[in-house]
DNA sequence: CATGAATGAGGGTTCATTCAT
DNA sequence: TATGAATGAACCCTCATTCAT
């Protein structure tokens, strides 16, 4: 859990007791939600004054967003604007599956360690217009063009029927989202077969959208 | 909007003050969450005294979960219970793609006459174990067991490749809640084409779960 | 001091809680100051538990602003509009020292028998803008103007000297304010010989503007 | 503004800090009130780390009583202790009203250097204890006998009615406060001949309590 | 002497819930 | 049954003050 903060980025260097404020508040948080997880328990859970967390974080929203974030920032950018764009046309992924592959399991273990940080994006997304922003300008600035000049550069390779690149994105994206929540939210404990899982994925999504 | 409620099956005959307060909670509720709307609000809205709320509903949560049981008592029994798998073995559906069709037509009219519920479902099954109990009690007492009746039938007549019932449910199920939510949810204002888009989702399951 | 508040204008019918809430708040501010004392105190002496108050004062300082509007209200209102000027032209008042002597006594009952919201309006004219504007019109709305005209009255009579009418009311009011201050809040406990006084008063201001 | 302390008298050497500590205070006192100014604030715009003040004042009250208490010894003190009383004796002044000119110019340019410390003053004094006793002290032991010997001496000469000296004091001080009140504090920012003031406001204190 | 992170008591305010009418 | 005034616990947040560095 610890190095859940870790593995994203904090522009400022962090006090411990800053990093022990964001864990307690992320804990709680993804276990109770937003609205059901006050700041004197961060408090507590941190080992703080609750009057710390105000001198940390202006507001107990500011400390959500703090929070989320970096996911957002993450989740978007990290994959996208250096290695996918740079290898797709180098060729490095010789077919689409080949890329959807590297792009599943990529996010795929972003997922994985980071799970509680993504529950709270999810759970938070739909109540706080400030989330919703940070959201939809990494999509649209980083994920949605990245997404689009691999589908068209797959397109003229002929691995990719001609449908609309909206309508690729939305048949991908889904999927791929449906199967990270089922794994990682509605059914964590089940026993996955992680590797066979993904695979099976990407045969849903070429079955559907792949080259005849 | 008045008539979302009586598209579900409330157990007792309710007094119009009743359905004024549950219309008037699914309304705020489904725009803000349910922390972010007081029972005054409500109260207001359904041009009710606060004091009336209490007499119907026993706590806040207790309306809550008032509104969304029958949206998940509905959504998963009325389908199946009646009509899905009977007419599957009367043969209606020749194909599986038939039933696909019949059953993502279903529950799409159903979603789009009772957005707001959904809403509410999706935005407050995080938050509350008695939704999630029956939510998971709904899933596997009637829409799994009649998924399973279902792929057992075409799976025997070759429609259906031979995959753990598990991995289809999971192929299938995040697909067309993934197109629903990003059609009534996510995107609800843009313009689409609902026909081409379920024949869209129908080709990409078809795809990943058909026959050769 | 129960009395204080009902020789004020409120404009809505109080209830009992609502009428026990004021005087204490009337009480414990008049002797500790607006920041000195906290909702809870006013509470308490009030008998009436803390969520109480906002019902019925959206705020503190809405409470602090119902307390004190009144006050200016009629201090400015009452006297001027309706007998003040009316009675002047009827020649009610011979001599200039006759309105002042009937102005003085009325200002000075009116003082006697709200000295704590007075000491309010003092103590927190100073920090709060709102209670500043609401000040600074009914002085130029109501006190000015009704000045105005009687000084040019008794000026066209001969009884004050051809000063501007601006100088002539910056002798009076601060010698009438002067007095009642030492006289109410200064030293409210020495014997005083009001009658004597408030003819010593009058002396000093016709001395500074009488006729010749 | 960086004079005005320098016209004060501080028993200790003061720090560069602590000139800086108190200069920030009595600006956002004077503009905000003393309840409206936190020490952070005033940490801050003193150039200074918030512990800095607790080095040097032990509190913040103790902070408010060390800028105020000079103004009232100086207001109190230095006029009188120094020149007022024995220039009255040294005939100095032939008639009150040269007195009055004198003692009203002197404090007349003492306040205009020190409007903010004013401001304070009279705003705080009703909320704090200890200013109000010094201030009563300062009176009682400086400015009352002195004025009474005073005024003792020019009634002898025939200048002064033979009203009580009691009598005579509330007809000038609140005068004189008055009107500094109201061209510092209340119109500060109005055009005025100050010279033209100060002698009618001499002319209406004579008019009260001049011989005949 | 100076710092500034940390404290924690206390503040104003909200709101689900109760109950006398 | 319906009301709405009253409740009081809990919440987020501020700020004077302390103390290890």
């Amino acid at each position: 859990m610890s190095d859940m903060i870790d593995t994203l980025r904090h522009d400022e260097k962090m006090t411990p007791k800053q990093i022990e404020i964001l864990k307690a508040a992320i804990e709680l948080i993804s276990e109770k939600g937003y609205y059901n997880t006050s700041t004197s328990e961060i408090a507590e859970r941190a080992g703080v004054a609750e009057g710390t967390i105000f001198r940390h974080y202006r507001t107990k929203k500011d400390l959500l967003i703090k929070i989320v974030k970096p996911v957002i920032t993450d989740f978007s950018a990290s994959f996208f604007a250096e290695q996918f764009v740079h290898q797709v046309f180098r060729e490095k992924y010789g077919h689409f599956e080949d890329l959807l592959y590297a792009f599943i399991k990529n996010r795929f273990e972003f997922a994985q360690s980071n799970v509680p940080l993504i529950k709270i994006l999810l759970q938070e997304l739909a109540f706080h217009p400030e989330i919703q922003t940070a959201y939809k300008r990494a999509f649209s600035e980083k994920v949605y063009p990245a997404l689009n000049q691999a589908i068209d550069f797959y397109k003229q390779k002929g691995e990719l029927r001609d449908l609309p690149n909206e309508t690729i994105i939305r048949m991908v994206v889904p999927s791929v989202l449906g199967f990270m929540m089922t794994r990682f939210i509605l059914k964590p404990d089940q026993n996955w077969d992680d590797e066979a899982e993904i695979k099976q994925t990407i045969t849903v999504i070429m079955g559907g959208v792949g080259g005849t």
